[in-house]
DNA sequence: CTGAAAGCGCTTACAG
DNA sequence: CTGAAAGCGCTTACAG
């Protein structure tokens, strides 16, 4: 690869100047422009970027942690959070934590020495202290979908409303004993939306009933076994909520299994939509998340946060919070 | 963040000692080890990989270029990337082209400029060019499930026999016509399968049917037009064969609102399933790509192909070609 | 308008 | 066993 010094050397020129030319940053006389650039171009150079990083102290790339991409809401807003942070010259490193704390840990870590500005997280709230010393050192953080920490900034949907909106969506549909689907409290929006939920429940006098299972939360499976048991339980059941699509999908299949009609005997909604609830058989109503958005405001936010003047006094902007709302996507199961 | 330097001095000895105590790069006195341990510890101090990459010449860092995340095999296989990746002390930087040449001629640019050690890509294969000269420049490049240029190194499947055994289940189960929906033949797996389920039709006596449409091809609304057209103008279809997964989701809904049977007056199957076929209501058969697999087979192959010594001297070492079979999983659309 | 010099934070021959 | 020096490829005050 073709340095600086070699366009110098075929320019007859100071590195310094060349320097200055191709990045316009003063004036330099045409001619010696022109020779300047000529030579670039014979030469085939392309700046490197991690010199020009070193020397400027920005590395222009952002780091992005989130459990996993594949049948995951992530993985849209992974593709908005790489479109802007593109956009605006910014690159994107990805890691995928699979939700587990010592390999987020380990993410971290090798993430903080030096080699992106800021870091988005949907953490798994067990690496808090490591993430403010993170911040504290410098590097930008911007907790997505998950908020943990209300000192670090965050881009979230309003789960609490999305909770109580598909309560009482249901209620006006007619539903009167809702199985509820969800996740580990110790993450916000299963937690949140469950608040909402139940504060919707108490006011319309609806019934509710819960499960659990042992399998991984965000999955078909845990879907599956859930719905299962609660039609076990409750014969008069007459809808399902679930927290996320892949559940969601889990409980159609565990509905029509048993034969019973969606959505005229029984109802399933799931609470964080993206396209796939609207590619099947029987579609499925969702409160859809904006993710391509989320995504690109969450590149937009962290970015504007790298280039604050105050970091360079080492001052740690105030955090801002940024909350979507989801929108009910009527289908056929409801 | 504190530097060398800054433990160099709270332990009073040179940055070169500190260096090689802390790579444990070559004998270091035990007091003094311990001491500059002590002082590291002390200071938080974690080495600047941005300045290590310079001064070594390695990034550690690949760069993995894709169409899309969203509801592809693309996120299951970058998940494969980068956990591998990570395993072996790599980061994984992404970007998504939406299949546009311009938009991965401007990632490739980027990406060649000093900040990554190696490109995986799944290209639009209309930046043949750029490539080439990337690779000549020392970035090692792999492709990815599409094979483009027999020069540089791949991870694919066998598309051909994957279009080759799809026909001949297809034909085992007693169906006569298959309706065949693919994609562009510019690229590699839909040339591949389609030319493998050709060979396979006229082998068997079978008859196709074809139909395109001018929207995504990888999308549920491609899958679905296709569909529709090819029941309007052939009422005796007994069988369709989708290239991806959302096309066959798109078909699956088209067969049903018509009200016809599935399996039992028509099958449908997907000819590059990952785990949403499972996921259904009912459940879709699909030749399963190894996802996860072929990612981390991805990254082991550009990780060798960048730490090989000869890549030293300018040496391109030769491309390796490897294929995964897909393998039939037979679920409740067939 | 342009050159010479210093420096970003490291590593690595070269001495001793 | 450890220090001093050079250098990775840039940028940017400082002169002139």
């Amino acid at each position: 690869m073709a340095t600086l010094k070699d366009v110098a050397r075929l320019a007859c020129v100071d590195v310094s100047t060349v320097s200055r030319a191709l990045n316009n940053t003063s004036y330099v006389h045409p001619d010696t422009k022109a020779r300047i650039y000529a030579a670039a171009k014979e030469l085939g150079y392309h700046p490197n970027v991690l010199a020009q990083a070193l020397r400027q102290g920005k590395r222009h790339t952002i780091g992005v942690v989130v459990p996993r991409l594949h049948m995951t809401i992530f993985s849209e807003i992974l593709q908005g959070i790489e479109g802007k942070a593109r956009q605006l010259g910014y690159y994107t490193l990805i890691c995928a934590t699979e939700d587990d704390p010592k390999t987020e840990k380990e993410c971290l870590s090798r993430l903080r020495n030096g080699f992106v500005d800021g870091i988005i997280i949907a953490g798994t709230g067990r690496n808090g202290r490591l993430l403010r010393d993170i911040q504290a050192s410098g590097i930008s953080v911007v907790q997505l979908v998950r908020r943990q920490d209300s000192q670090l900034s965050s881009v979230v949907a309003d789960y609490k409303t999305c909770g109580a909106d598909a309560a009482r969506y249901l209620y006006d549909k007619g539903c009167r004993k809702v199985g509820f689907i969800s996740g580990s409290f110790h993450l916000s929006p299963y937690k949140e939306r469950f608040d909402g939920f139940n504060k919707a429940v108490q006011e319309l006098g609806l019934q509710a009933v819960f499960s659990q299972s042992d399998l991984a939360v965000n999955s078909f499976e845990y879907g599956y076994q859930c719905a299962q048991q609660m039609l076990d339980d409750h014969s008069d059941l007459d809808a399902i909520l679930a927290a996320v699509d892949v559940q969601g999908l889990g409980a159609i299949r565990a509905v029509t299994e048993r034969g019973l009609k969606i959505p005229r005997q029984i109802k399933v909604v799931s609470m964080t939509g993206h396209e796939v609830g609207g590619m099947l058989q029987t579609t499925m109503t969702s409160m859809e998340m904006p993710a391509h958005r989320m995504g690109e405001s969450a590149a937009q936010m962290i970015i504007e946060e790298i280039q604050l003047p105050a970091r360079k006094d080492g001052q740690i902007p105030a955090p801002q919070h940024r909350s979507f709302a989801m929108v009910l996507e009527e289908r056929e199961t409801s």
